[in-house]
RNA sequence: GGCGCGGUGGCCGAGGGGUUAGGCGGCGGCCUGCAAAGCCGUGUACACCGGUUCGAAUCCGGUCCGCGCCUCCA
């Protein structure tokens, strides 16, 4: 594969390691996809925009890359296993909507807030509740395996048969036992065992319940990773992705089930991004607090401008969103715009890292590896854009390679380096407040007082224009002007 | 309480034993009739206390502070 190896950091073992797939040019990626019951946050976001990098590198390195997200459209309870509601039956009451609507509308939601962000869709997203026999197959191997019993609850994972049960989490399974869990359900062998398939209490019926051999109910959550991602990326696979919060239940119990179905080892990169804080908590879609897409764009930016935020720090460290770096990105990434435009134009298409080296000679492919290098390095973004950012104002770079090196940092980034003018960038302009010939006619008046010395007349004009909202400029080319931007930028958050 | 991760210049954020991260803002300059925009220049920072070392922001130990997970959550 083209460039440096790429080097990645395995939360098993966490440690940086060198990638190799387990087929030779082809890598096979599970990104643990939402719960649909509500709109996907920022912050969500970002887990996405993060699986979305790892995929774009992998491919601009050459390899074949099948990508599977799942959507869990199931519901799963708001607390321990066996109390609480359904999270999607709780939004159809709340919204007076079937689950299935509601499933279908956040799905479609979040998918569009994805492309918004240029991340690509993914090969394959297999819905659980089209996979629910599939499911309890994989349980009904696991309890014929020995490894599950059943409870009134349901069917529970015997979590003691594993030796390295906790591998990927480092639990300290002793810890565990002392610490309090709530609501523990009767009869559970050990803290950390799990539901395979919860039984639908009796006295109610549940909105979205199947048969199984284990009586009317659901499957456990962390079943339909396992069947999915085998079913579409075969039984092992090379890399799976989350957030870090999956770490200790659900990506833990998901290697639990996987391997003791396999009888071996499973997937054996797994990949976790940080969080983003948003003030004094997290965001977090059940404690409330949190911000959406459409809210910063309502706030005047573009949904790249964020992605550019996103990838101006490591994905494996906690960062605070704030406003005010939101705007900082949007400038960041017009001048940006504004110093590659003058030199290139806009269009063509994103390069692979072979295709750019093919079309660069000796010194220009010297910041093709350096693109390499960072992005090599455990997916360094925030160094490539310093490396862009560098190149953007290096002078010695011929026009034409610079086009091609655009492209290809185009390629990994998806920043709208060949298609966005640095004006898309801008926050939309308010209504114009009189007319566009009245404008022109004052400008021209403005016009003849500059060019005969009457500076006082002229800059009259220009500030009652400023305070109707429009904006004027003198360049070497001519007086232009535009409506101010409409909306003060930050309203929310906490600066 | 257990486990995990951090504390970097006004702000955000890279880096990671001796050579510039970068961005935003500020300041100075160029340009401009003046502005605006743009461009150029400008910051010797790395929580605290010890230790290792010729040399530590970078390694080790401790302290303080923050955050996450342990319960649905990216």
């Amino acid at each position: 594969m083209a460039g440096l190896p790429l080097r990645l950091f395995n939360t098993l073992g966490r440690e940086l390691q060198e990638f190799a797939p387990l087929e030779p040019g082809r890598a096979r990626v599970y990104t643990c996809g939402p719960t649909v019951y509500a709109y996907q946050h920022i912050g969500n976001l970002r887990a996405y925009v993060f699986a979305d990098t790892l995929r774009r590198v992998l491919e601009w390195k050459g390899y074949e890359v099948v990508q599977v997200i799942n959507i869990t459209d199931v519901g799963h309870l708001t607390s321990d296993m066996d109390e609480g509601e359904d999270k999607l039956e709780l939004a159809s009451q709340r919204e007076g909507r079937s689950v299935w609507d509601i499933a279908a509308h956040y799905t479609d939601v979040f998918m569009g807030d994805l492309a918004k962000v240029r991340v690509r869709p993914a090969t394959v997203w297999p819905r659980a509740t089209e996979h629910v026999e599939e499911m309890i197959e994989f349980a009904r191997a696991l309890e014929e395996k020995g490894y599950a019993y059943r409870l009134e609850a349901g069917l529970f994972f015997d979590t003691s048969k594993l030796s390295d049960y906790g591998k990927l989490a480092l639990l300290d399974l002793e810890g565990l036992q002392e610490g309090a869990r709530v609501a523990p359900i009767p009869g559970k062998r050990n803290p950390t065992d799990f539901a395979l398939w919860r039984a639908s209490p009796t006295d109610a019926e549940r909105l979205m319940e199947w048969d199984s051999p284990w009586g009317k109910g659901a499957p456990g959550w962390h079943l339909e990773c396992s069947v999915m991602s085998m079913k579409y990326l075969g039984e092992r696979f090379d890399l799976h992705t989350g957030g870090v919060d999956h770490i200790p239940v659900h990506h833990t119990n998901e290697i639990a089930q996987s391997e003791a179905y396999l009888g071996g080892a499973w997937v054996p990169y797994w990949l976790h991004n940080e969080f983003i804080g948003l003030g004094e908590t997290k965001m977090s879609k059940s404690k409330g607090g949190t911000l959406l897409l459409s809210d910063l764009e309502r706030q005047g930016f573009h949904p790249l401008s964020y992605r550019f935020l996103l990838l101006g720090s490591h994905y494996r460290n906690q960062t605070e969103f704030t406003w005010r770096g939101l705007e900082g990105a949007r400038v960041a990434q017009r001048r940006l715009l504004e110093r590659l435009r003058e030199r290139i134009p806009a269009g063509g298409e994103p390069l692979a890292y072979d295709q750019a080296w093919a079309r660069l000679d000796g010194s220009a492919r010297a910041h093709l590896e350096g693109l390499d290098a960072a992005v090599s390095a455990d997916l360094k973004t925030a160094q490539a854009l310093a490396v862009l950012t560098q190149l953007s104002r290096d002078a010695d770079v011929p026009a034409g390679d610079l086009a091609v090196l655009v492209a290809a940092f185009e390629a990994v980034l998806a920043v709208g380096l060949l298609d966005l003018a640095p004006e898309d960038l801008d926050p939309p302009a308010r209504e114009l407040m009189l007319e566009v010939g009245e404008v022109e006619r004052l400008l021209a008046d403005r016009e003849e007082a500059r060019r005969s010395r009457d500076f006082a007349s002229a800059d009259e004009i220009r500030d009652m224009l400023d305070r109707l909202g429009v904006e004027v400029q003198d360049t070497p080319t001519g007086t232009t002007w535009r409506v101010r931007p409409a909306v003060g930028q930050r309203e929310a958050g906490r600066d």
